[in-house]
DNA sequence: GGCTAAGCGAGACGGTACGTCAAGTCTTGCA
DNA sequence: TGCAAGACTTGACGTACCGTCTCGCTTAGCC
């Protein structure tokens, strides 16, 4: 990545910049399947050619210009573990509810559908990035003692993709298919189903011994 | 929609069903992007302008070619509601992992974020149809006595709402971001959860009395 | 053409005339290029096919909708052969001036290029109808005297043909490619030349005798 | 016309005579009619998008590939005004008698009598151009003393027209109309037409006087 | 401080798909 | 059986965007 030959021309920092910032622009204005690098260029006052020499195409330019929306999310310390679920969620579905993460976000998605580089770049652009609310959430209640501690590495892991499926999962539906707000009072009762289950003392997700399969 | 003129030649019943399954085997081979609109009419062996006569475009196609895939869901009886809920979403998520459905639900979803009434075909083609089931799931448990009965039917709606967006969301966030499998295992996991959250005493989703009713 | 069985509802006489005036009106509104068969049906209040099933396509339509304007050509004796053909030349020049003739003639002219049963038909239904004038006005000037008597067959048809070529073509040019009007003042103009040509004692035209006979 | 941007890629010299040289090919094979705008960008070598950037249409398209034809008229001195007529016509007929002029020439003259940009195209770029030889010829005739001088610019000009439309709209007629060739027998014929008319003391053209129209 | 390699804006280029339109054929039901 | 209505196949239209390419110009860094 650094390899960048010493000589020549470097490339304009500003010009990263104002792109994607151009592309989150048009991104809200028309949309995914509107949106034409052209005028991303154009907006961002720079001439098409330097678009391609930067990123192999319209996927890949929104996966870098939606990540970063995301880079926002915080986890502050909301004094128990429901608020600062809470919390995150109301965070989450507040930058889903923009325009240029609804259609960026999508369109990628489904453009990674047929393209698993694309679909790698994704989950390490986007969402390994976020685990870590996930994980910081899960240690912070650990020390509270709102859970237990994980019972091996395994178990662990399993557990925390299975919130953020949920997590995640329960705002983009809200928001982009069942199309109402993911508002204060949704997000309470989801909290509530969400830490209820996992809380649940006969119910603990995956304990070690699966004797009758009773579940 | 009964109104078709008596006069002129009718339109051909069979096309319709050709250029659907002719929209879903390309879905499968191309994927959403790289899929025509003429590509479709060669394959259902029907003329361009006869696509265009009777769907405004690729995402109305496309939506009602996915839509079908969605009817063969059923909720049969296996005893108890955890078992139920597993039977339904590992269906839900056998359909999910047919490329023809990732692809076609994706996009016609993205497309949904910049136009209203492609949302509300979507919304009352395919996702209302399929609340069924969680009615009938969450009636079949009432009658069981695993579920108390719902106090009033705004809350009942909110809970089904609820329900249906924590089920498909985690679904569709498993199978399509983070792009692993949701198995017997994952939906023996998520089950619980869901099922644990759902049944918490002390966190009983919006408990009838709350004095304020600030929220 | 008259052959039509005596069985089964017989053909609408009205709707060819309709059908006609249909076509001349369309072509003065829209032009060759811009004119439909679906309009002209709707035009003259008759279904497409009924239009296809008198005539073979656009083209022979169109020879049949303008033959007609050519019909009334009329050659008044006016006293002398400059006055007769100045006469007939404005008579034609008028009629080239009509938006329909000027479409519709030329447009048949061009495809006939290509076309040899299209051309036999130009041929037969419009400029072979009107070598009548030509005929008639050399008869009149014969007997006049201002014309000397045709020395053979032969001669008396290549002269009438040459002056039907320098008549017509001559009006045509200056109305569709010089795009000047044909009126009295150039008619007379080219009357002069066209007369003082055919009379010039000198250099009457295909002089009988001819010793090699080489031409 | 100088002011093409100093910016960008230059446009192709060399695909401008690959395109005008595939229409003249298409026009023979095709005709007017059939001619696609594809099918010359394939003969060509170059994309559709191409001969749209330079050209406006069918019609623009044509007219270039024509009119080029034109240009190799010539009028080289025979010795007698009678004799540089016949070269000059026998010239032009035989350039009318390839079916690239006669299916391109009069489709393009068909389409002006509705479009005058297009009507001045022509004019501009084929038909006075080629005025250029009756000026040519009227010169060298009248310093050869066969032509009286001009009596005054006007008349001049009036007669060159005329000349014009009778040569060039006989010719078109012969061959486009009445479809028998402008052979040597037939513009010997047509010159003497044309020359004794012009020539005939008793009736040249636009005498200054009117007395009585007598003519 | 000039050389040089790369970046850069502009825009032409070969492609591909779009959505529309007209031509000409075929299939209804009514008269 | 003629006819109006209109669905059908076919194929060209003119447009838009893609991703590549060729220009001439600018700009930084190294010699």
């Amino acid at each position: 990545m650094q390899n960048s030959s010493r000589t020549g021309r470097p490339r304009s920092a500003a010009a990263d910049a104002a792109i994607l910032e151009a592309t989150r622009e048009a991104l809200v204005e028309l949309g995914w399947s509107k949106l034409t690098l052209q005028d991303v260029a154009t907006r961002a006052g720079v001439a098409k050619t330097t678009l391609y020499r930067r990123w192999a195409g319209k996927n890949e330019l929104v996966v870098d210009a939606v990540a970063a929306l995301f880079d926002e999310l915080e986890l502050p310390d909301r004094g128990s573990l429901a608020a600062d679920i809470e919390g995150v969620v109301l965070q989450f579905a507040a930058i889903l509810d923009r325009p240029e993460a609804k259609s960026g976000l999508m369109a990628v998605m489904t453009e990674s559908t047929r393209d698993d580089a694309l679909r790698e770049r994704i989950r390490t652009s986007i969402v390994a990035r976020q685990k870590r609310l996930v994980l910081a959430g899960r240690a912070r209640a650990t020390a509270r003692g709102e859970l237990p501690p994980a019972a091996d590495a395994g178990e662990a892991a399993r557990t925390v993709d299975l919130i953020f499926d949920m997590v995640a999962g329960a705002v983009l539906h809200r928001t982009l298919v069942s199309a109402r707000p993911a508002d204060e009072e949704w997000v309470r009762g989801f909290t509530r189903v969400l830490l209820g289950g996992l809380t649940a003392p006969a119910t603990r997700p995956w304990p070690s011994q699966k004797p009758g399969g009773s579940v």
